[in-house]
DNA sequence: TTCGAGGCCGTTAGCGATAACGTCAGGTCC
DNA sequence: GGACCTGACGTTATCGCTAACGGCCTCGAA
């Protein structure tokens, strides 16, 4: 790209003038800086008069308050960290629908990080996001260095983990059991007939949700006296070019599978591609199944089967945790919410 | 969901101890509170000793420096602003790729706002995000409200416009040409022999770049003497879903058409999904083309012709471009880089 | 020996807002 | 008519950190 790019140079901006502070308004207006401040935030008694000339000032101005001297001096900042592994991953966007849905509602705003999921990142991250004081945390998972965890709980603020249930929270928790997923899946799987399964997924050290719907998966396939066949995995994005080829590696090395389980559903859709342009009679011959229950994907003729992990929800019940904690309506802490997957047959799995 | 969540509670948390100050460290290390500040911000001269008797003190406490108040005190604050659309558009999320690429390389980090496609909401962030003083602002598109432009001059800081380069920016521009991709995508059809064209996008007046695009579309068709036989637009998110629902409206209702142009890669997926559905012939009987290039729709066996925008390259620009007034490297306003489209013709054009 | 140059570190004075009082009219109440 | 409130402001003291300056000490050159 560097070649065909072309660069030139417009007109030239007005001088940058001296940054506005209250005292500019306060002047203006002609009344004292304290009142200004009150009128700016609503608070406090200001009679109409005086409240409209200092609008009418500060506007004017172009006045934009400076809210890093405002937290400093009333300690209150109305930021919520929100750590996450990935935006390229769907589920992670919609989740921060979901915590924008119940934020938008309260003073409260999300800033987001991202990790790439590499715990160090997420340290990095997390280190820089509380050096801003924020009034909660919102992150993916449970796992986390022992340093993240530590300044976690010495932060003092509200911290809500999410996605997973599986393990220890530092604080609250909000999300479904990923073996309990994978479990479900398994269990549906067999009910069904299939006895040749195979799975498809990430590289599991990176990814710990995968990991457990895998390991969810194969307990209750064992416990069936099953056990999985052929596995794949893989690394970097995924997107339905990567499904489609693990699929055909898979299938032409272990040919008599009779059922494929997808870490996530772009794969799954992937594969599924594969399968339909090879002829194969889905789900007679070869049944599927994905996770996430992406809308994104609802168009395709055959609707793959998934799990939905109701990641909205897992958003807005996140988010109304550090609100309630942050306006006081919440008290406790150590909360936990786990919602249900819901499996979502589609037509990629036989009807029992 | 109301009704399968499980909620309960773990533990109690430590009782939150009062907050650490760069005080505190000071005291535990024996040294000045400056020369505190000095080793963490490693910046002056510290001797080797203290400067180790400093980290120990500050890592055995959990010490977490208050950006805040350094912010204020230096006012200097390592925040860019990023002020986009959307983040369920995959087109987003990938430009941030591309700025976090970049900025992971400086003392910058980005964060992130989203408008919704709305102008109010822009300006309501824009605000936000301004009154916390960024070191520079990067948001998409060149059409913003009055308020917003003013804000933005007035900030003083440096601003890049991304995505879009048809329009008059503030300061910087970072982007490729929509009228022009409408118009290249255009030629290329008319030349490839399609004659009765079909458009399927979004409401316009939510999306200035789709209709930059369209106008230079129907513009170039215009002096072939050719004009668009049908229209459909959408609202809410796009999914294949969408794209397959309108793709069949617009052929049911206008049987003739021989080409479809699709705002996004998505809903051309969708259409293309349907039309295979139905037995076209894809690209004999009927072309498509989207726009974007997302790869992550790479895996399908018919591959949708489309025109790269270079979100990535665009998000790297921009960033260095901040960067780069942020560290003094470049000190002109006003810089303007422009991005080749680049037509990828996949496998739903004629070949020439 | 003297003196300037650094290296190393402490002191002082804000940064721009808000919290917590203080003040001061004007009205109430008995 | 004086004590007592009560709106509607203004004053003062931080908040936690850093810029700027200055002091002290050591060391090598003059």
């Amino acid at each position: 790209m560097e070649d065909d790019k072309v660069i030139s140079i417009n007109k030239d901006a007005e001088p940058p003038k001296r940054p506005l502070t209250l005292k500019d308004v306060s002047l203006a207006s002609g009344v004292s800086e304290m009142t200004v401040s009150r009128v700016l935030r609503n608070r406090g008694d200001v009679s109409d008069a005086t409240r409209k000339k200092v609008l009418q000032a500060a506007k004017s101005l172009g006045y934009v308050p400076n809210k890093i001297a405002g937290a400093l001096a009333s300690s209150r900042v109305n930021l919520v960290a929100v750590i996450i592994p990935s935006l390229s991953n769907m589920v992670f966007p919609e989740v921060l629908t979901g915590i924008s849905e119940v934020l938008d509602e309260t003073p409260l705003q999300p800033v987001v990080g991202v990790t790439h999921y590499s715990p160090e990142k997420e340290e990095e991250v997390l280190f820089e996001m509380l050096s801003w004081r924020p009034s909660g945390v919102i992150l993916a998972g449970l796992e986390h260095s022992e340093a993240s965890r530590a300044m976690l709980k010495a932060s003092g603020v509200p911290v809500v983990e999410i996605m997973d249930t599986d393990g220890e929270p530092v604080d609250s928790v909000v999300g479904i059991s990923h073996r309990r997923a994978g479990r479900e899946m398994a269990r549906r799987i067999v009910k069904d007939g299939y006895r040749h399964i195979g799975f498809l997924g990430t590289k599991m050290p990176m990814d710990h949700r995968a990991r457990k719907r895998f390991e969810g998966f194969t307990e209750a396939l064992a416990r069936e006296g099953i056990e999985v066949v052929d596995q794949v995995f893989y690394e970097g994005g995924s997107g339905l070019a990567k499904g489609r080829e693990m699929t055909q590696k898979i299938i032409e090395r272990s040919p008599d599978l009779d059922f494929l389980y997808f870490s996530n559903d772009m794969i799954g859709a992937g594969g599924m591609l594969y399968l339909l342009d090879q002829g194969f009679d889905i789900p007679g011959q070869i049944g599927l199944a994905g996770f996430n229950g992406s809308e994104l994907l609802d168009g395709f003729s055959v609707k793959l089967a998934t799990m939905d992990a109701g990641r909205r929800d897992i958003g807005r019940e996140a988010a109304r945790i550090i609100a309630g904690r942050t306006d006081g309506s919440i008290t406790e802490t150590g909360l936990r919410v786990e919602l249900e997957p819901r499996l979502e047959p589609g037509d990629t799995l036989k009807r029992r």
